[in-house]
DNA sequence: TTGAAAGCGCTAACAC
DNA sequence: GTGTTAGCGCTTTCAA
C-alpha cells in the first residue's frame, strides 16, 4: 500500500503551489487558467488522490456528520426511522454515525460524549434516561439537538413526539367497544417515558368508562425478541386472565401472540391483542395485528428537517404526531357479544 | 453558545503547557504531579471542554471510524447485519458510518468516496455492481475492506460469502421431495450476484430431478416492500401456473403471499412457497415461511471481527458460510400426492 | 491568476 | 515532571 497522496504531493506534481490545488478542490469559481486545471486534474489521477477531509475539518470546524442513537436496531420500527434521517440527510451531503445506546444510559451517555469529540454537527436521539447535564452540553457546545419520542425538555432542542397517551386510549377503547371489560397492558420495562404515557392512556381510558379491572404485566429486563413470551407465561401465570391485551408495541405483540398461540390460546378468539409502532410487517402477520400507527419513516425525515434548520440557525420546533388506530384481524368482539 | 473550549484554553486555565494536558488525557502513565493533574481536571470541567478528535486525528492519522455500506435498511435481514458488526466494533471502540446504496451504483461510489475522505479505517460492505477500480483503490489506501454476499474478487479483501446456490438447490430439492413438478423462481432484479447464484442453484436442481418445467419471473425495478405484488401479479397473467415457489427472499416472500391470499390462492394448499434469509418475523407469520436460514447477526460479527484483524495486519479471509433449510408451514405436500 | 504563510487542535520528539 | 515546538492536511488572507 502506497502512503496516501496529500495536497502537497499533487501541487509538486502539478508544479503549482497548494493554494492553487486547494482552489481548484474547492471548485468555488475562482478563477484558474485553464491549462492550470488541467495539470492539477492530471496530477490528481496520476496520484490517485482524495481530499483529505480531516485537514479541512480541522481549518474551517465544518463537520459534515451527523449523529444518531437509537435503543436497538433490531426493532423494525427504527430501521424506518433510519431510513426516513438518511434520505434527508443525503439530500443535504450529511452522513450518519449509528449508534445503538441498547436502552443503557452508560452506553447512551458514551456515545454522545464520543459524537461531541468526532464534531459531529448535530445528533438525533431516542433517548434513555433523562441526563440534562448531558443533554445542555451538547447544546451548549453549538452542536444542534432533536429528540425523538422521550422528549427532551430543555430550550433549542427539537422534538419530534408522538401522542403516546392517546394512542394507547385509542387502542383501548376500541377493546372496550368490542365488549372487552378484562383488559392487561404487557410491557416491557416502564423506563422510557413514551411507555410511561402508554400506561396513562391505560389507566385513563379505563377510569373514564369505570372498568375496575387492570392489569399490568412489566418485566424486569430488556429482552428484544423473547419479552414477547416472557410477558405471555407472566400473565398466564398470575391467572385472572383477561380477555384482551395492549401490548407495548408490534414486537412484544408478536411474541405473546406466538406464546399464547403455542399454549391454545387462539387469537382472537379466547384473546385480542393491539400493539402498538404498526411496523411494516404488522400487516402481513397472520392474524393481521390491530394496532396504533406510529409514522415511522416521516418521523425520521421530520427529525432531519428540523435538524438542518437548526443548523441553519432557525428556531427549534416541537412536533406532536397523532396516533391512528389501524384496525385488522387480532382483536374481535368478545364472546357472548353480540 | 460558548465556543468550544480548547486545549489551550485548559492549559491556560490549570496554568500548565499544553503538552502536559495532551498527556493528562492520553492517560498513558506519563508521570505528571498529582497536584498538576487535579488543576487540569478542574479546568476541564470548569470549562466543559471535550477533546476535538479531528486535532488528534490529523496528528495521529488514526481514525475510528468504519463504514457500513449496505442496500437498503427497510429489509430487517441488513438492521441484523448491522447489529453484529455493531457489537463487535462497540467492543473495539469503533464507530459505524452507515450508508444506504439503494441498490444504486452511482450512489454507492459517491459514499465510498466520502467515506475515504473521511478517513475511515475500514469499510464492510453489501456490494452492487462490480466496480474493481473503485474497490482496489480503497485497499491501495490502506483502508481495510470486507465484502458482503457479493463477493469482491481482490487480493486483500476479506469476504463473508453465504452459499446461495446450495440454499436454493436445497429449497427446490424440499419442494421437489414434497411432489411439486411444477416450481417457480420469483426474483427481484438479477443484478446481483447473490441473486443470480439463487437462480443458478434452482436451476440445476430441476436439472439434476430431470423436471422440464422452469419460470422465472423477474421485475424490472427494486420497489421494496410492493416487489411481492408485482412479481405476484406477474405470475398470474402468464398463465401455466406453479404450484409452488421459490422467492428471493423472505420479504418478497411475504409480499407474493398477501397477494396470492388476496387473490383466494391459499398458502400452502393452493400454493406452497420457500423464502430466502429467515429473518426474526419469519417464524412469526401465518403460515410460518418454510425459509433458507442465512446467518445474519453472525455474518456482521464475523465481517466486522474479520476486518479488525486486517486492520492489525493479520491475513485477509474468506469465510463460506452454509445454508440451512428451515422447514414451517408455508410448505406442504402437492394436493393428491400421498 | 498564483503563491507564501498563518493557523485550525492536537501529539510527540526533544530539551530542560 | 514539565515546557517548547514542529507538523499532520487543509483553507484562506494577503501580497504580488
Amino acid at each position: 500500500m502506497d502512503k496516501k497522496a496529500t495536497i502537497n504531493d499533487v501541487a509538486k506534481v502539478a508544479n503549482v503551489s497548494i493554494a492553487t490545488v486547494s482552489r481548484y478542490l474547492s471548485n468555488n469559481g475562482y478563477p484558474i487558467k485553464e491549462q492550470t486545471k488541467l495539470s492539477i486534474k492530471n496530477a490528481i489521477e496520476q496520484l490517485s488522490y482524495t481530499p483529505n477531509i480531516v485537514g479541512r475539518m480541522l481549518k474551517t470546524n465544518k463537520s459534515m456528520d451527523i449523529g444518531v442513537i437509537i435503543p436497538t436496531i433490531l426493532n423494525p420500527y427504527y430501521p424506518a426511522v433510519i431510513y426516513g434521517i438518511e434520505k434527508k440527510a443525503y439530500e443535504k451531503g450529511y452522513n450518519i454515525l449509528l449508534c445503538n445506546s441498547q436502552r443503557d444510559a452508560n452506553r447512551q451517555k458514551q456515545y454522545v460524549n464520543t459524537l461531541i469529540q468526532k464534531q459531529v454537527k448535530g445528533l438525533i436521539i431516542s433517548s434513555i434516561g433523562d441526563d440534562y447535564l448531558l443533554y445542555s452540553d451538547i447544546v451548549n457546545k453549538g452542536i444542534g439537538l432533536v429528540s425523538l419520542e422521550d422528549e427532551i425538555n430543555l430550550n433549542k432542542v427539537g422534538k419530534v413526539l408522538f401522542n403516546y397517551e392517546k394512542g394507547a386510549y385509542m387502542a383501548v377503547l376500541h377493546l372496550l367497544k368490542l365488549g372487552h371489560k378484562k383488559i392487561a397492558f404487557l410491557t416491557s420495562p416502564l423506563i422510557r417515558k413514551s411507555r410511561r404515557d402508554i400506561l396513562k392512556g391505560y389507566i385513563n381510558c379505563l377510569k373514564d368508562n369505570n372498568i375496575a379491572y387492570n392489569k399490568v404485566v412489566e418485566i424486569n429486563e430488556e429482552n428484544e425478541y423473547e419479552n414477547g413470551a416472557l410477558l405471555g407465561a407472566k400473565l398466564l401465570k398470575e391467572g385472572d386472565l383477561p380477555t384482551a391485551i395492549l401490548a407495548v408495541n408490534d414486537m412484544v405483540a408478536y411474541g405473546i401472540m406466538q406464546y399464547l398461540t403455542q399454549n391454545n390460546i387462539s387469537i382472537p378468539e379466547d384473546m385480542s391483542i393491539v400493539g402498538f409502532d404498526d411496523i411494516k410487517i404488522s400487516k402481513m402477520m397472520n392474524p393481521a395485528l390491530t394496532t396504533i400507527r406510529q409514522p415511522s419513516q416521516k418521523t425520521g425525515e421530520l427529525a432531519a428537517s428540523m435538524l438542518f434548520d437548526i443548523l441553519e440557525g432557525k428556531e427549534s420546533k416541537k412536533i406532536l404526531l397523532e396516533p391512528e388506530l389501524v384496525i385488522r384481524a387480532s382483536t374481535k368482539k368478545i364472546r357472548g357479544e353480540i
